[in-house]
DNA sequence: GGTCTTACTTAGCAGTCGAGCA
DNA sequence: TGCTCGACTGCTAAGTAAGACC
């Protein structure tokens, strides 16, 4: 920030960290310190950089991403290899080490052998998976699968014929027993109404079918009035449910999730229309048929965006969609992607985004009315008699995948996703919805273990993409309560835990001490667990994964971390480090390893997770966030004055809800126009500044003895220029504001007939009295203040998110406790949805502790 | 016991909405 | 009325981890 002299009135945050910006340039010890009842911040400083400083998205010089995909085809091999060669060196090159230091002399049992030797190479095992018969992918969603790919390439040539029957499948696998659930579906053209289910709560509600009617392509009609009814009912519904405090009822087994659903399915993004809008190739104008066309369309909308600089991004189009156009009937000259103009296409969909812009009010609430009635059929499920909310019902639309990061898929066609490609998860008893006119759904299962309504598999990383229910349903909510309990118990086992992985750090076995240096680092930085990751997907890793070169060792025990972690975002953090772990990583860095090679060549998460269900049950690496998320911030809210206001008491809350986003690397781009907000910021707080050395002016005239007094001294930061151009701008802003008094006056004295005026004279101020100066001169004061805690919460909260942590890892049942124990409505920290999400949790005593 | 699948949570970003202001 | 800006929402990518499968 360039203008310290605006933030100093501004309180420290009572634990002494000043800012973020102070704290984050802040190196601080995590040695020394092993008490379990400490803050993690007195553990931990972290230096987060600015993720965007190295790029999410790889250089885009021509051969970054070949150079990518090269290194990460050589260091996966290279880590193979290296694993092989670690493991029939290990002991030789440890033992024969310079650091002969007798922490370091490990055993050579059988548990101790690096990964690499215990298990045979992964590539024999996909081998042999891949070799015929003896893949590993469930008989039953590999026929699934199949069906999709029938369905999917039979529905393009039967799309206009009639409906056929659906198709069912008897689970015969033998898969253990009551996992799916599935029964013969009768019709799906059998029109009658969405079966009752069999209520397990008291109330019983209308069916969802009856409520919205159907029209071809999944449009929905209504007058408005229904629609209005329609969400007022809902409302209505949806207050009704609010009554149904599943958290106050005793939770049994768990593994059944529901007896009876009802839903109306999935809902489909309308088929393509061409826009018969020719783009150019080599200057010529090309004809292309829709579906070329509308993969064309998907580039062209993103010229202009960094997505198009990327040469991955931009030879996966390519290679995709010429494809596509291999299969068009129209011939095509297209060879190049550079003789390739989509610019008309891209001034279409512009033209068509500024229609969308300035739509007539009529047409807004048309759309609004119609998305309603799109919510109000498919946004909503029945489950056990309750009418609860769907997260996402809409089908992904097609489009080029934007892989995040250095993502070597970048740019690949995602396709459009057909009925028969979509699992649709339904009760026993419901009536099954009906698939888009001559299409039918890939299989229809009752599986009451599971939370999903559908899901589908999408082509490009072959994932599956599922329907759950909304966060504030009671399925998420039971949920969340779960996961932030065995948080809780955490507690009862982190002192054990810590005790031993600190002994652990010692250990003669090298797997034991790999695995004990990798909990101080998943404990203490929040780090995420690490899976392995494929070849097709962004080089990203978290504490297993670590390789060589993620981790520097700066002597005497300073460590750098520098990696790209989920969605590629870095993690940068200098921390200094007990002696011991930072012996550790220098002998886990040890030649022969070499960049590209594991740190932990010892371990992964499996190892990890299973060695931590030793303490807990469900104990993972994954639980140390959530754990050390709500821990920090309860330590940190206890920074709040007690008396403060309510914009300081706030101001306490959101710094507590940075340290954990900073603690879990929750970064966020810097808003474009962050600078310019600043800086009229700045000037609000100067403006208010220059008019309280008026008042103060004033006052002093009366009662020039106060000169001595601090709080009426000048101020210090008001320089001369600011202040002309200031006084500047206020008379030109009272001139206007007469010209337009005159105005007016004018148009009253003309219809009255009187004289008109030439001008009117500044209303002479009388001075006030000192009483009401002084109130003046409070309230200003209190406005200044207001103003600057907001700028401070603004800069601090520039790259840092605070929504991911307070939505994902902090307990809600903290914030409610400290808005009863500080006297702050619960609406200032929580917005309508975590409301929502959260009710379970509103019950909560302001004597709570996590 | 290793690999792969499945089910779920966690994550950042872009688009939308609406309040406040000139 | 139009503009700005922040809050919120929806979207979908990218993680974790249990357990099915061979």
């Amino acid at each position: 920030m360039s203008a310290p002299t605006e933030m100093e009135g501004v309180a420290p945050s009572t634990n002494g960290v000043a800012s973020i910006s102070a704290k984050r340039k802040a190196v601080d010890h995590l040695d020394g310190d092993s008490s379990d009842d400490l803050p993690l911040q007195a553990r931990v400083r972290t230096k987060t950089v600015d993720a965007k400083k190295k790029p999410k998205v790889e250089p885009s010089d021509g051969d970054s991403d070949a150079v990518n995909s090269r290194r990460r085809s050589t260091d996966s091999k290279r880590r193979a290899a290296a694993k092989r060669k670690l493991s029939s060196e290990d002991s030789g090159a440890e033992n024969s080490s310079e650091d002969t230091d007798e922490s370091e002399n490990f055993s050579e049992s059988d548990s101790d052998a690096p990964l690499a030797k215990r298990a045979k190479s992964k590539s024999a095992g996909k081998k042999r998976a891949s070799n015929g018969n003896v893949s590993s992918k469930s008989t039953a969603k590999r026929k699934r699968e199949e069906m999709a790919k029938d369905g999917t390439d039979a529905s393009l040539e039967r799309s206009n014929s009639s409906k056929s029957e659906p198709k069912i499948k008897e689970e015969k696998e033998s898969k253990p027993a009551p996992k799916l659930k599935k029964v013969k579906v009768e019709s799906e053209s059998d029109d009658s109404a969405v079966s009752r289910p069999k209520p397990a709560s008291k109330k019983s509600k209308p069916p969802l079918k009856k409520e919205v009617k159907d029209e071809p392509n999944g449009s929905v009609s209504g007058t408005p009035q229904k629609k209005a009814r329609g969400k007022k009912k809902a409302e209505e519904d949806e207050e009704e449910d609010e009554q149904y405090k599943w958290w106050l009822q005793q939770q049994g087994d768990t593994s059944e999730k529901w007896k009876s659903l009802e839903h109306n399915g999935v809902f489909f993004p309308p088929p393509y229309k061409p826009i018969g809008v020719k783009m150019k190739y080599d200057g010529r104008e090309i004809d292309l048929d829709p579906e070329a066309e509308e993969v064309a369309g998907f580039y062209a909308q993103l010229v202009g965006t960094e997505w198009v600089e990327n040469p991955t991004f931009r030879k996966n189009f390519f290679e995709d969609w010429l494809a596509v156009l291999a299969k068009s009937k129209k011939s095509h000259p297209i060879k190049s992607l550079e003789k390739c103009d989509f610019s008309p296409l891209t001034e279409y969909y512009a033209k068509i985004r500024d229609e969308r812009k300035s739509m007539t009010k009529e047409q807004k609430e048309a759309s609004k009315a119609e998305k309603l009635a799109l919510d109000e059929k498919y946004g909503w499920a029945l489950i056990d008699g309750r009418k609860e909310k769907i997260g996402n019902f809409r089908i992904e639309p097609p489009g080029l995948f934007r892989g995040r990061g250095a993502h070597p898929k970048a740019g690949r066609l995602k396709k459009r996703v057909m009925p028969e490609q979509v699992v649709i998860n339904i009760g026993a008893d419901a009536k099954v919805p009906d698939p888009p006119g001559g299409h039918q759904w890939c299989e229809v299962v009752h599986d009451n273990t599971v939370t999903w309504l559908a899901y589908w598999k999408e082509n490009v990383n072959d994932a599956f993409k599922y329907v759950f229910f909304a966060a504030g349903s009671s399925l998420k909510g039971q949920s969340d309560l779960k996961k932030f309990e065995k948080a809780r118990d955490l507690k009862k086992h982190v002192r054990k835990i810590r005790n031993d992985y600190q002994a652990g750090l010692k250990d003669e076995l090298m797997a034991t001490r790999q695995r004990s240096t990798a909990m101080y680092f998943i404990d203490r930085l929040a780090l995420r667990a690490g899976n392995e990751k494929g070849e097709d997907e962004a080089d990203t890793v978290g504490c297993c994964s670590l390789r060589y070169e993620h981790v520097t060792l700066a002597p005497p025990n300073k460590v750098i971390f520098d990696f790209l972690g989920k969605d590629s975002i870095r993690y940068y953090n200098e921390v200094e480090v007990e002696d011991q772990v930072f012996k550790n990583l220098k002998i886990f860095k040890k030649p022969p390893k070499k960049e590209g090679d594991p740190l932990f060549d010892r371990l992964d998460t499996t190892i990890l997770n299973k060695h931590l269900q030793n303490y807990m049950k469900g104990l993972t690496a994954k639980v140390f966030r959530t754990y050390n998320a709500s821990h920090t911030f309860q330590e940190q809210l206890q920074n709040t004055p007690k008396d403060g206001s309510l914009p300081e008491k706030l101001l306490a809350y959101n710094r507590a809800n940075r340290e954990v986003a900073i603690l879990c690397n929750h970064q966020r781009s810097v808003p474009k126009a962050h600078g310019n907000q600043m800086e009229k910021l700045k000037n609000k707080v100067r403006a208010l500044k220059y008019e309280r050395r008026k008042i103060r002016e004033q006052i002093l005239e009366l009662d020039p003895k106060r000169k001595r007094k601090t709080e009426y001294a000048e101020e210090s930061d008001l320089d001369e220029d600011w202040i002309e151009q200031h006084e500047k701008f206020l008379e030109e802003q009272e001139k206007e504001r007469l010209a337009k008094k005159l105005e007016k006056e004018n148009e009253r004295r003309k219809e009255e007939g009187e004289e008109l005026l030439t001008h009117l004279d500044p209303p002479v101020k009388k001075t006030p009295s000192l009483d009401r100066l002084e109130d003046q001169f409070e309230k200003i004061n209190e406005r200044i203040k207001a103003q600057k805690l907001a700028m401070v919460d603004k800069d601090e909260n520039k790259t840092t998110a605070l929504g991911t942590s307070k939505i994902n890892y902090i307990d809600p049942r903290i914030s409610v406790m400290w808005c009863k124990k500080y006297d702050v409505p619960l609406e200032k920290v929580f917005n309508k949805s975590l409301l929502t999400k959260f009710k379970w949790a509103m019950e909560t005593p302001g004597d709570w502790e996590f």
